[in-house]
DNA sequence: CGGATTTTGTTCTCGCGTTCACAAACTCCT
DNA sequence: AGGAGTTTGTGAACGCGAGAACAAAATCCG
């Protein structure tokens, strides 16, 4: 976050900021800020700020966005060809090297001037690039199997945007994206505010079960 | 989480399951998901467990899973066309009833068979379906001033796909989800793992600088 | 019917992340 | 050169969520 806030300062022109500046851009707290950026190392100048240029370059390095991460992206559905396609990844240092599709209509394909592989190349195309980083935008149900597979050709990180909990070795990373989830949440909210402005009985609220 | 572990296990035909099992499904310790279910009330029976449809009903009852929500999305591009034909919106409950862009081009194109309309409809629209729940997919630049006119407009919710901080009165709800942050995460694990075997030396890492 | 067993609901404790607050350090201006 | 004004880096306090642990309650079985 403070990367991506640091990159629109800069391409503002702004050359130095605070950190009190950089919390706005950034959505957070500034005391939080600066505590974050000391694990880092001291690299800001007291009376006067952080030079953007600088803190952007020593972010960037520690958190590896400086070198470039082949990725494998498995299930070429709906949100598979979004993922392709996101322009995103690669300006952050992220190149698709190969989409696959358990599914043969896919197959051939073009898809971001990539061609849909089958899944059973995964561990041929692991070794030639030396992929560590998989996505998994299958249904829930085959989520699974592709995570055992990714984790036997040698991926160590796996970005899963199917609503299934997988299980894993110690050693390799898993992240969760569920895009549903999100809507829920605020659901959850949007129905409180209009309980909590009409009738506050209708619904037994949390507050009030916590009592 | 529950109530998506709770589905799957009344689909594979069981009826009674214990905090354990739950707490296995959804990735979770069990004294924390016996906590989280206790704000709710009490629907589960000592010595034997939780009625996995019983639970299921209070449960989505409580997030307003059981209502209909209509949604709008903004921007019509990769992400757009996924986020309109991701069929796990409509399963739990959520309606997209307007695809919204600012560029000619797309306009009128059939995406998941909802016409893509200009975005000054937004407010007639908004109003005839009494939505409270957006979605922005557009680039971040564009993000600020499609917040802005959402909350102008009544929608107090906001899923914000842009890689941009909004600002919002008090009382609209936002959350962002940033697909490239995740994958930033797993590549600064990757890093550590990969740095940490080798060389520890070679980058200074938070563990050292943080002494 | 009563003890053994199982499982929930809840209390207590621990650890961690966030925030406050302030000393150290740097710049600017006279 | 020196004081006034800024801003960082960090120690201390706070709040909160997670996990361990246990009492209460229900079932099972002899």
């Amino acid at each position: 976050m403070y990367l991506r806030a640091l990159t629109a300062l800069a391409e503002s022109g702004i050359r130095t900021c605070s950190s009190e500046d950089l919390a706005v851009a950034a959505g957070v707290n500034s005391a939080k800020l600066r505590k974050d950026l000391s694990y880092l190392g001291s690299y800001g100048t007291r009376g006067v700020g952080y030079d953007v240029d600088y803190l952007r370059y020593q972010i960037a390095r520690e958190i590896g966005v400086t070198q470039d991460w082949p990725v494998v992206i498995v299930g070429i559905g709906n949100l598979g060809h979004a993922l392709a396609n996101y322009s995103g990844f690669r300006s952050r240092g992220f190149r698709v090297v190969a989409l696959l599709d358990a599914d043969p209509h896919v197959h051939d394909e073009l898809v971001a001037g990539v061609a849909v592989r089958p899944f059973d190349d995964l561990e041929a195309i692991v070794a030639e690039h030396g992929v560590a980083i998989g996505v998994i935008a299958t249904p829930a149900v085959a989520a699974q199997n592709v995570a055992d597979r990714m984790v036997a050709t040698g991926i160590t990180s796996i970005l899963n945007f199917a609503p299934a909990v997988l299980a894993v070795p110690d050693g390799v990373d898993v992240r969760k994206v569920d895009l549903s989830i999100e809507l829920q949440i605020l659901a959850y909210h949007e129905q409180r505010k209009a309980h909590d402005a009409g009738d506050p009985a209708a619904v037994p609220g949390v507050e009030e079960a916590a009592l």
